[in-house]
RNA sequence: GUGAGUGUAGCUCAGUCGGCAGAGCACCAGGUUGUGGCCCUGGGGGUCGUGGGUUCAAGUCCCAUCACUCACCCCA
């Protein structure tokens, strides 16, 4: 039969590679937990407009990146580009969202962008997404940004930098849009790249972000963003670089940071790796003041981030599975059924392990355990089943002994460090 | 959407002028009775991406096609 392949852009996770996914879910699920966010689970797929009316209609995502289908009666429907939409439209639906009160929200799974595959770039790929909303000060893009950099140096990354800038808000930004065009519409539009000749009417703000050398150039000489702020907008920025500052997160202010989805407003930052190719955003987010109240919401304000988890996999590469607590070998069919009852009441017990099925020599067993970098292994042959015991050898150190089987939770319990608990049962 | 590059064993890759399909690693089995790692010996494994063409002869040359990779763009 011929083989059915798997679609462009999508990939399978085996160990180790799975491992590295969920090493980056359960650090989140740790370190998001001491700052109050709560997992929360929201659909993949929405409707069109959700994302037409956040995102923008005229942002590339929307405009050429997204897998829109029409379902059986005829509705537009999106698989998620971006979750914050969702998570907003979620939270809308919520009764928190008419409490007054700060929420707090954090959501990990895949997102679809249709676009030609690259390092670091994928059509379905993952996020873990932080939202939080109902608060404005400067105080929560502090809190966001440094259980950001927390996250990441929980995760072992010390070599990424942060980029930070304001892009003004509802009462700044037009008066700055509008200086921008006139600047750009100003100039020699054979100085813009083609690209940037459409974008200075558009989105001008885009031409500052535009990598071609020419555009680099006149961006160089543009009017800066951060030279129009209104005073509130000025003074929270101020307060929010001075905040990372004490926690001594070390930011570069980056006025020619645009993001590419129309919702930020005011901070907008973007964590960068130089180890990872030409995508090099690890994560990115914002602030995103008036996306509740334009998604039909009340008028609350948010602010959240997002991280590539297939970025941040390029970056760890040394994450690995903790190795199995026993192997139990069989060495006589005879011992079968005992083995199989020995080997349930460890892993009642708690500890990790398995048994092979086959009675095969010692020599390719115990070769076998090696490779799996078991602590101990366990072997049980026609002697051991007369005796009532069982063999447990230690193989960093190679000492073998033999233990009655009633014993065999303590002989492991001697090799082993107690396995860490993952939840807490109440 | 645009451009460049690469497709040979499970993986990483050699393969000369067109002349028998290869190596390393991995896997499996042995190296004295029931003992792993190091070492030694042996073994299994291939639609040379696919389809055409040129030729006595194609992994090698030509055309097409598919897949993958990287980059542009955009973004996490």
């Amino acid at each position: 039969m011929s083989r059915i392949s798997k679609i462009k852009g999508f990939f399978d996770l085996f160990p180790p590679e799975s491992t590295v996914y969920v090493f980056m879910e359960e650090t989140a699920r740790q370190m998001f937990a001491r700052y109050a966010y709560q997992e929360i689970k929201i659909p993949i797929l929405e409707q069109t407009e959700l994302f037409a009316r956040s995102i923008g209609l005229e942002t590339d995502v929307v405009q050429k990146e997204m897998y829109t289908f029409q379902d059986r009666k005829g509705r537009s429907l999106t698989m998620r580009p971006e979750a914050t939409a969702g998570v907003i439209r979620a939270y809308i639906d919520s009764p928190a969202s008419g409490s007054g009160n700060v929420s707090r929200y954090f959501t990990a799974g895949p997102m679809f962008r249709y676009e030609r595959p690259q390092k670091g770039r994928a059509r379905q790929f993952h996020q873990v997404n932080v939202e939080m909303l109902g608060e404005d000060s400067a105080f929560a893009d502090g809190e966001v940004l440094s259980m950001l950099w927390s996250y990441l140096q929980n995760l072992g990354l010390h070599k990424l930098n942060m980029q930070i800038n304001s892009l003004g808000c509802a009462k700044c930004r037009p008066k700055f849009d509008a200086g921008l065009r006139k600047f750009l519409a100003g100039l020699d539009q054979n100085s813009l790249c083609t690209d940037c000749q459409r974008r200075a009417m558009s989105n001008p703000m885009r031409v500052l972000d535009c990598k071609s050398q020419g555009c680099r150039e006149v961006a160089s000489k543009a009017p800066l963003i951060l030279d129009s702020l209104c005073t509130e907008c000025r003074v929270h920025f101020r307060h929010v670089l001075e905040i990372l500052e004490n926690f001594n997160i070390d930011y570069e202010l980056n006025p020619y940071l645009v993001r590419g989805l129309d919702y930020y407003q005011r901070t907008t930052f973007e964590v960068i790796s130089a180890d990872i190719g030409a995508q090099s955003a690890v994560a990115g987010g914002g602030r995103y003041d008036g996306l509740v109240r334009d998604l039909g919401g009340p008028d609350v304000p948010g602010i959240g981030f997002a991280c590539g988890m297939e970025r941040l996999a390029l970056l760890l590469q040394n994450i690995q599975e903790r190795p199995l607590d026993f192997y139990l070998a069989v060495l006589h069919q005879d011992a079968m059924e005992k083995a199989m009852i020995l080997t349930q009441r460890l892993r009642g017990k708690g500890f990790h392990g398995e048994m092979g099925f086959q009675v095969k020599s010692i020599k390719s067993q115990l070769r076998s355990a090696n490779k799996k970098n078991v602590k101990t292994c366990l072997l049980i042959g026609l002697d051991e089943l007369k005796g009532g015991q069982v063999q447990v050898k230690d193989m960093s150190t190679g000492v073998q002994r033999a233990v009655s089987q009633e014993d065999v939770e303590q002989a492991l319990g001697l090799n082993l460090k107690s396995r860490a608990e993952n939840f807490v049962h109440h």
